[in-house]
DNA sequence: ACCAGTCAAGGAAGC
DNA sequence: GCTTCCTTGACTGGT
């Protein structure tokens, strides 16, 4: 069966606008901390303006190019998440000017029906023995969380938020301490929260644990990966794999597609083959060419239907 | 203008 | 039990 069209994802940044200098900028505590207060604040509220206008942007490059759904940067508003500053965003100067480029973004958004969600960092965390990690991971969260809801984004797994487990071990052990951590989320988040498939040397998240110990007990979505799983496929095929973590949600999943260099899991620059097509799904394309690789992707689609 | 080093996170892996 | 590595892209500072 050849699909029509796939719809493809992309991942936080488009190489083709940033070569035309529409750019991210960020900024880290360090530098934040080492100049006056007022100046990083009014720094920092310009970075973040940029921010939010550069994925507006992205959203319409998107649109025009046929890329039918985006993933946030999760960098959008940095600093602000940090233990020693816990500022909200109506805290900072010239918040006016956030609010309208946040208003904007949401009309894009809108306008174009370009599928959104996040993927927070590798880093977060709700299984660690270590409760201040535990804090920083859920302030993270709640802060995608309620950058979602200022963009009016679903609550629900229409606008996922994808993380990994982490922690590796006794997966009852591991799922028992990830629900009592979970459970102190705000629903904004729990509504979202998707977990991924890994491939630690001796992990044990596979899209099969990940099914039993979460979905099952929780009904928590799986979220499929397909380098992941070529990497630790727990004896499931890429199909057998695919369709179990499709079943575990209730509208169309977005799943992962990247290719490894040399079978390893460092992610390609270009794609040298396309995602399988067993039934319709997104696909974040995790490739570092991002967009250029997309394009490519999508023409290889359209040859394929000639 | 360019290039190498810095920054941030928590678990894994190696000594 | 400690250190280093992993990962990422923008930033920073030296040439």
């Amino acid at each position: 069966m050849i699909q029509l069209i796939m719809n493809l994802s992309l991942c936080c940044i488009s190489n083709i606008l940033a070569e035309q200098g529409i750019k991210f900028r960020t900024m880290t505590y360090k530098s934040f901390s080492s100049k006056p207060r007022e100046e990083s604040l009014f720094k920092l509220s310009g970075i973040i303006q940029n921010n939010f206008r550069t994925t507006r942007d992205i959203i319409h490059h998107c649109k025009k190019s046929g890329i039918k759904g985006y993933r946030l940067s999760s960098d959008l508003t940095p600093v602000l998440n940090h233990p020693d500053v816990n500022l909200s965003l109506e805290e900072l100067p010239e918040y006016k000017l956030i609010q309208y480029q946040i208003n904007e973004l949401k009309k894009a958004i809108k306008e174009t029906g370009i599928k959104v969600s996040a993927h927070p960092s590798e880093y977060i965390t709700l299984t660690s023995e270590d409760p201040k990690a535990i804090q920083n991971s859920i302030r993270d969260l709640e802060t995608h969380a309620d950058i979602f809801d200022r963009l009016d984004l679903p609550q629900s797994y229409e606008a996922p938020l994808n993380i990994h487990v982490r922690k590796d071990g006794d997966p009852i052990d591991i799922s028992n301490r990830f629900i009592l951590n979970y459970n102190k989320l705000s629903s904004a988040v729990r509504k979202r929260l998707v977990l991924e498939n890994n491939d630690n040397a001796n992990g044990v998240w596979s899209v099969k644990n990940l099914h039993t110990y979460f979905y099952q007990t929780n009904g928590i979505p799986v979220t499929f990966d397909t380098l992941h799983h070529k990497i630790l496929p727990d004896n499931l095929t890429e199909e057998e794999a695919f369709n179990l973590a499709y079943e575990t949600w209730n509208t169309t999943p977005i799943f992962h597609y990247s290719e490894g260099k040399n079978n390893t899991r460092a992610h390609e620059h270009m794609a040298q083959f396309l995602p399988p097509t067993y039934k319709e799904v997104y696909w974040d394309v995790e490739l570092k060419n991002k967009d250029y690789a997309i394009l490519e992707m999508l023409e290889k689609c359209k040859i394929l239907l000639c």
